[in-house]
This record gives C-alpha cells, sequence and structure tokens, in this order.
RNA sequence: GCGCCCGUAGCUCAGCUGGACAGAGCAGCGGCCUUCUAAGCCGCUGGUCGGGGGUUCGAGUCCCUCCGGGCGCGCCA
C-alpha cells in the first residue's frame, strides 16, 4: 500500500522527465523494493539503471534527473530523502506517518486487510487433487490439494475469480479395475476363495464397496457375464470412493466449487464435439506412431500396449502437437477407434478455457512430461501458452522420526491421508505443505509434527497468534481499552523493531499479490514465519527492557497495543489464507495451562 | 538415450520473477523468566550459492556445457 503510493510516484516523475524529453519513454519495467539493509532507505528504485540505456546517459547521471523529477512531482512531501548510491539505485525515504497510517489501514479493513485487486476479477479455474477415484487419498494428494487449495485461496486474495474444480477420471481402465477388485470381493463375500491379481485394489474399502452390492443385490451378479455388471459396479465403486475422498478432503478443509466428470464429457458428447472441431482445424491425422527413440544398448521399454487387439504398427489418429512444441505428435485415438485420456483430457481443458480466462492445473511432478503436450494442446486450438499455468508437486517422504515409512502402491501399506490427519491435526498438515516449494521434495515427519514444539513450525506461528492475544486479554484484565488510532500515539513508535513491525505488516498485501501472481502459497508461510519471528524477538526484548506493550507510558502503551491490533490482523489473514487456524489461545504442553510454572 | 525438476551453512530449506556485503530454522557452544505464554528471545560458530564458460552496469537468479540426485519417457490414466 505504502509501496503503491511509491510507484504512482515515481510513474509521474517518469513521465514528467519524457515529457520534458530527459529520457525517450517512461514506459520501462522500475522495480521498487524493499532493501535487505534497511539503512538503504524504506525502498530501493532501480529506474536509472534501467532507463540508462534509452536514454543514453550514464546511470547515475539518469538518477540525479529523475531524483530531481520525483521532487517536481511530490507536491505534499511524501517523500523525505532520496539518495543515489551504488551503480544507480535510488534510495528513498518517506514520511514516517505513512507508515503509521498503514497500521490504521491494517486494523481498518480488518478481516479483508491484504486482499488487492491485482487480478481484476479475472476469471480463472484452479484444478487439484484430481485423484483417481480408486481408493481414499494418500499424503501426496494431500500435497496437491493443500497447495492447490493454497493457491485457490491466495487468487480470491488477490481479486481474481476463481473456480474451485476436480477433475474426475471415472471412465478408464482405472476405474473398470477398481470394478473388477470389487467383483473380486463379491465373490470373496460370498464365501469364495479367489485369486487377487496384482493388479487389483486390496484396500479395505473394496471389500465395504462389495459388501453393500451383496446385500442389494445378493448373489445377483456372482456369475452372470462381465458385460452385464461392469458398468453398475464401477459407478457405485465411484461413487463410493468419491465419498471417501470428500471426507478425506473435509478433514483438511478443502471443498470444490464443481466437480467434473470424465465420463460425462463422453455422455454430453463434448469429446465428439472436440474431435470434431480438431478435425476441421486439421489438427489431427491418421499415421503411424514413430518408435521411441532410443539409441543402442539403451533399455527400449518393453512393447506395452497389451490391450486386445492393438498392435504397435497399427494406424490410429494422432494430434498434431509437435507442431506447438511438443517432442512428438500424441494419439488421441487409438488404433480401436476408442479415445484415449489425453483426448478427454485436452477436450476437458478447451471446455475450461471456454469458461475462464486462466487456468491452474496442480499436477504431481510425475506428470510433468505431460505439461507440453497440454500446452501443445491449448496452442493449437488457438489461446495462449500462458493461458495455463501447471503447478508441480514433488514427492512426500513419510517418515516418523527420520525414519523413512516404506510405501508401496501394491502392499497393503499405504498410509492415507487420514491416519495422518487424524494423529497430527489438521493444521500442522497443512501448514508443514507450505513450509518448503511445492516443486521441492518434502518429508513430512509424523514425529516431529505430533511433537508441538517449535521444531514444528504451525505451533510457532500460532503461538505469536495466541501470544498477542493473550496482551489484549491482560490489557482487559487491567480495564485498558483497546485504542483506536491516533497519529500522534503511532509517532511514538520510533525503535529499529517497532518500525520494522510496521514495514511488515504494510508489505502484507504486496506479499499475498506477489504470491498469488507466482502461484507460491509457501511464500506466505514464510512472511508469516518471519513476522512472528519479528513480533517475538520485540516483545522478548520489551520484558528485558521493562518497555513492555502495556507500559507506564500511556500514549506509548496505546501505540503499540495498536500496533498489536495491526499484527494480529495480519497474522490472522495470513493464517487464513493458508487454511490454518488462528487460536486465541494454546496451552503449554509441559503444564497443561498457562502461567502455572513457578 | 531424450525431456522436465532440483543442487545455496554440518542438516532441512528461503532468496520477493536480474539488484547493493548471500538469509532463516535446526544441530553445536554461551547467555536471558517476580511482572502481558521461556511453545519465546539474544550472542557466537558456520558458505568456492555443484564445476566451468557466456549475456549484463550487476547473475544464487537468464543462456550453454559438464558433474551429481529425483521424476517421466511408445495408442496407462
Amino acid at each position: 500500500m505504502v509501496r503503491d503510493r511509491v510507484i504512482e510516484l515515481v510513474r509521474a516523475a517518469l513521465a514528467l522527465g519524457a515529457a520534458q524529453g530527459r529520457w525517450p519513454t517512461a514506459e520501462v519495467a522500475f522495480s521498487v523494493e524493499a532493501p535487505r539493509d534497511p539503512k538503504h532507505g524504506d525502498f530501493a528504485l532501480n529506474a536509472a539503471m534501467v532507463l540508462a540505456k534509452p536514454a543514453g546517459q550514464p546511470p547515475r547521471q539518469v538518477a540525479a534527473a529523475i531524483v530531481e523529477a520525483i521532487r517536481a512531482v511530490d507536491a505534499a512531501g511524501e517523500v523525505t530523502s532520496l539518495e543515489i548510491a551504488g551503480p544507480g539505485f535510488i534510495n528513498l525515504r518517506l514520511a514516517p506517518d505513512l507508515w503509521y497510517r498503514s497500521l490504521e489501514r491494517a486494523v481498518a479493513q480488518g478481516e479483508a486487510y491484504g486482499r488487492t485487486d491485482t487480478g481484476h476479477g479475472k476469471k480463472v479455474i484452479v484444478e487439484y487433487v484430481s485423484a483417481n477415484p480408486t481408493g481414499p487419498m494418500h499424503v501426496g494428494h494431500g500435497r496437491n490439494a493443500v497447495t492447490g487449495d493454497g493457491v485457490q485461496r491466495l487468487l480470491r486474495w488477490a481479486g481474481f475469480d476463481v473456480t474451485r474444480e476436480y477433475y474426475v477420471n471415472d471412465y478408464g481402465a482405472q476405474v473398470q479395475t477398481l470394478a473388477r477388485s470389487v467383483h473380486l470381493r463379491y465373490q470373496e463375500a460370498h464365501g469364495r476363495t479367489v485369486a487377487f491379481p496384482p493388479k487389483a485394489y486390496p484396500g479395505e474399502y473394496v471389500r465395504e464397496i462389495a459388501d453393500g452390492l451383496k446385500a442389494e443385490f445378493g448373489a445377483r451378479w456372482l456369475d452372470a457375464p462381465e458385460g452385464e455388471w461392469l458398468a453398475l459396479f464401477r459407478d457405485r465403486a465411484v461413487q463410493h470412493v468419491l465419498g471417501l475422498i470428500r471426507g478425506d478432503l473435509a478433514a483438511i478443509d478443502i471443498q470444490f466449487d464443481r466437480w467434473s466428470s470424465e465420463k460425462a464429457l463422453y455422455e454430453s458428447g463434448t469429446v465428439e464435439r472436440f474431435m470434431a472441431d480438431l478435425e476441421r482445424k486439421d489438427l489431427v491425422y491418421v499415421g503411424k506412431l514413430p518408435p521411441p527413440k532410443s539409441k543402442k544398448g539403451a533399455p527400449a521399454p518393453p512393447p506395452q500396449p497389451e490391450e486386445e487387439g492393438v498392435t504397435v504398427d497399427d494406424d490410429l489418429t494422432l494430434f498434431r502437437s509437435s507442431a506447438f512444441g511438443d517432442e512428438v505428435d500424441r494419439p488421441v485415438k487409438k488404433s480401436d477407434g476408442t479415445p484415449t485420456y489425453f483426448c478427454a483430457d485436452i477436450a476437458y481443458h478447451w471446455e475450461k478455457r471456454q469458461r475462464a480466462e486462466l487456468l491452474i492445473d496442480v499436477l504431481g511432478a510425475d506428470h510433468g512430461g505431460y505439461v507440453p503436450r497440454l500446452e501443445a494442446a491449448l496452442q493449437a486450438l488457438g489461446y495462449a501458452r500462458t493461458d495455463l499455468h501447471v503447478v508441480l508437486i514433488q514427492m512426500v517422504n513419510l517418515t516418523r522420526g527420520g525414519e523413512a515409512v516404506k510405501m508401496g502402491k501394491r502392499a497393503g501399506n499405504v498410509v492415507w491421508l487420514r491416519e495422518v490427519v487424524d494423529e497430527v491435526g489438521r493444521d500442522a498438515t497443512r501448514f508443514i505443505f507450505f513450509t518448503r516449494r511445492s516443486d521441492a521434495p518434502l518429508d513430512f515427519d509424523v514425529e516431529l509434527l505430533k511433537r508441538q514444539t517449535l521444531d514444528n513450525p504451525v505451533f510457532y506461528v500460532q503461538y505469536g497468534h495466541a501470544r498477542l492475544h493473550a496482551i489484549f486479554r491482560k490489557a482487559a484484565e487491567g480495564s485498558v481499552p483497546l485504542p483506536a488510532f491516533s497519529l500522534a500515539d503511532a509517532r511514538t513508535l520510533t525503535t529499529p523493531e517497532e518500525l520494522d513491525l510496521i514495514r511488515r505488516i504494510a508489505a502484507f498485501p504486496d506479499v499475498l499479490a506477489g504470491a498469488a501472481l507466482a502461484f507460491e502459497p509457501h511464500r506466505v508461510a514464510f512472511y508469516l514465519q518471519e513476522t512472528i519471528g519479528a513480533f517475538h524477538s520485540w516483545y522478548t526484548q520489551g520484558k528485558r527492557t521493562g518497555e513492555r506493550v502495556l507500559g507506564s507510558d500511556p500514549a506509548r502503551t496505546r501505540a503499540r497495543l495498536f500496533l498489536c491490533r495491526a499484527l494480529v490482523q495480519v497474522l490472522a489473514n495470513g493464517l487464513a489464507v493458508l487454511g490454518v487456524s488462528a487460536p486465541e489461545r494454546m496451552e503449554s504442553p509441559e503444564t497443561g495451562d498457562i502461567g502455572a510454572e513457578a
């Protein structure tokens, strides 16, 4: 907010200079950022370095002219000092009152503080989770879900018009495998002994579905040909599993606006219409897939397609994705004429793009190779490559006290998301996923997250929030009212720690907007940890110096309390962006109660 | 063999879309509780940003190339 004001001033100054013929254009990409070293002022401006070349003058000379122009434009005297430093930075300091007023703004805007119009209401669909409905969610799905939810919340805070969407793969081979697994359990439920092939889904939930079908239909499908029961079993299984997934999502506070079904894409004719569109645009052709590139001795992948009747050399329908940046053309119809998964998926993106201007896909890193063909598809359809942004989610290494928990897809040793949430709680589960960039692998240590010590970042942050409320409670005990904003009071906040906190509070909307534009919710978590660290530091220093929040000087007491009000708002809102609760009190794990230690 | 992601302190990681001397948390050492939560704070120790080139006024950040990890790689989803 304060920064926005600076940007306005700089824009005006650059326009003035351009009008005066000092440089050819005012349309340059300059940056205004808070320098790491507070000695360098409130903000550092790089415009002189950027303009040096177009202006044909050395940076420091341009800087001098920019300084002059800023002074000319700054009628109100909001900029109190301008210094040219280093290679041509302009360091500027602002009137302290501007900073103090940002506290007022934070409190006045309350739960809305941090919201911006960065997105200008742009319609965006965030697709995340989209786990195949073949079983409950595991921890990896959890990371995808939480990250996607963080991105989605961020975009809302930044003024985008967001639809949260889950793509249900309820059509292909995997759900058929699930249906067959259910049928095997169904046979077991009738007392038969069946061989359970390694491809089948072994989970306990499969048995539950089978039991349900037995209760409803008895032995009716026991010896019926597969064609008679497959669709029914599939649909029942998918419905059941989706129920499980909804429950898993609810446990980590995630909801969706829309569940898009792959099956429905076929049934509604969308895939057909899409294929027709592709043919009209000459984006598909019938041909053979080139053999995979593999050099001498390289382990050529064994011939995969074991689908009945499909041989490697048959003709099939290919999409001209290689004309749009993909390595090779990708099949959209198999040689038996049925559409591929890719076909339905680009049809889905095609359809989504018509509902929104920007598409976000949150995908597992193992789908990284899939991204180029999706981008190619969108481009082929006449959209910009940037209309789709893919957030890749790396692996989660589940550990317990530092020791890896083995998770095989086959054996029954999958650790479900729900088990982990039950053990460590919703807040810790969510927060830990924001402590790492999404494209870096993450260790999820169950023991650590349970421990409730400062190893566990979520407690550090929540503790800070609770501590602020403890101050408010203390104030209430002493009948000290929570103060309204007073500039005169605020001006008593002058220590480096206090000014640092004010700057952080003022930067909060910028942090959210920046994180939203980068689709990186982890930045919010890091911001919160740093800001709370700054608060703890200030707080503890006050204990040492005797200058505590509630002190003897009424004006300073009011000012500090107001600072705390702004701070608590930022923390609460930041936690809300991450979907983590902001408790007003926390009990000590050792004493079980506050202040019970002697 | 090809493609994508990653390589920053002993460990785990940030680094704000290229900025000014590279940061934090753990771990190690040493300090701080009569008074609003010590689940906290302060200090010290710790780095050729994997190596080498290049672009730029300026590179951890962009390009090329090696090295070392992860993931993926013919009509599976």
